[in-house]
DNA sequence: CGGCAGTTTGACCAACATCAAGTTGGGTGG
DNA sequence: CCACCCAACTTGATGTTGGTCAAACTGCCG
């Protein structure tokens, strides 16, 4: 699955799965720009094209509709509009969370704050009030972890065998993750108020 | 004037001036992760709260409203929604081109894009198509670029003045600067589609 | 003539990237 | 079942970019 600059017939939201939005420069450097989970939208309403490359990053199964035909259903129920609009600025929130994080934080922080967010992610889908000693299974790569970080994949795993080092995390193998104290984890992220990235 | 995590009560416009919108770490550290030029859009319907800082980086005159006549606005019109969504749905875009500047792009590369990003700002202010050879002032302080693009204000002092033994720009002082060649500067900017921030 | 905010420059340093081997584990074919 | 393979990952040695600390310069305002 892969949409570069062509034009977009169809529109749709993820069902299953985990897709991802990026963009690279033209020497091959790449920046994930988002993360597209299960309900999320893809595809812009109004626009034929989108200037991001959207990736499946596992198998994906998606809900369309024909870009026209939706077009037309926003027309006609202003509901769908808010709604939408709602989902628009709360990705906006999220990819100036996301910007802080590029732009300011170390890549101890980084890490930290990528697996925070994944924890609280999967213990709401859980609906597991307690989230210490939460266990996980990461869905990205270590190269999909950099380049969301904006880091190399050397200093991603660098910084994972850190972590676990330091007893912030266990790392049963590269994918299953266990946070024995979250409160300790949010500290490594660097800021107080966990920021409020994928909801 | 500045908004915190304080409630709004109301939202706005800019006609005139510049503000910024920006997020600090703890410590201190700080990441500007938007700009607003007049014609922008200062809050958010349907929210009390916006989880960034607003500062003014000038003089500014805004076109206030009071919240709730606001969102009862929208609510009667259709088409102020179209609207509202589909320039934060271009927001949302010019976010995640910063993303790629933050997470991939070197300090010269970062300096050159901004650089360019205004330089085309002001032609188009200007209308005027050539472009080489456009002189123009810079709206920022070091320190703003800095907080923009995630630098320090020495690296950005350094590579604008590398920018400048280099021929690509000329500054007669720090905020007054002619840039002969625009090519050559995207060049620099390290991306062939030029990035479209700020429109 | 200070004084001060903004800027520039230099010397040095730390964090992260790069380059280069290894290691692990799951899958495939003999 | 084992041998091999390959992608994903880890680890180490070294290099570079940009950060830090410190000092000086500029232009403006009182």
């Amino acid at each position: 699955m892969y949409w570069a600059g062509e034009e977009m017939t169809s529109i749709g939201s993820v069902v299953t799965g985990v897709a991802t939005l990026s963009r690279s420069l033209s020497d091959g450097r790449r920046q994930m720009v988002g993360l597209m989970l299960p309900s999320d939208f893809i595809g812009r309403p109004g626009r034929k094209i989108s200037p991001f490359d959207v990736v499946a990053a596992s198998d994906v199964l998606l809900c369309t509709f024909q870009k026209r035909a939706f077009d037309t259903m926003i027309a006609q129920s202003p509901s769908l509009e808010t709604r939408l609009l709602e989902m628009t600025l709360d990705e906006l929130d999220s990819a100036r969370e996301w910007m802080l994080l590029l732009g300011r934080k170390t890549a101890r922080e980084k890490i930290a704050s990528l697996l925070a967010i994944i924890a609280r992610r999967d213990a709401a889908l859980l609906k597991s009030k307690p989230l210490d000693g939460l266990r996980f299974t990461l869905p990205l790569t270590r190269e999909a972890m950099a380049d969301y970080l904006g880091l190399t994949i050397e200093t991603v795993s660098r910084q994972m065998s850190a972590l676990k080092r330091d007893r912030i995390i266990e790392m049963e193998d590269a994918r299953r993750i266990t946070v024995p104290d979250y409160g300790a984890l949010l500290d490594e992220a660097g800021d107080d108020a966990d920021g409020g990235l994928l909801e």
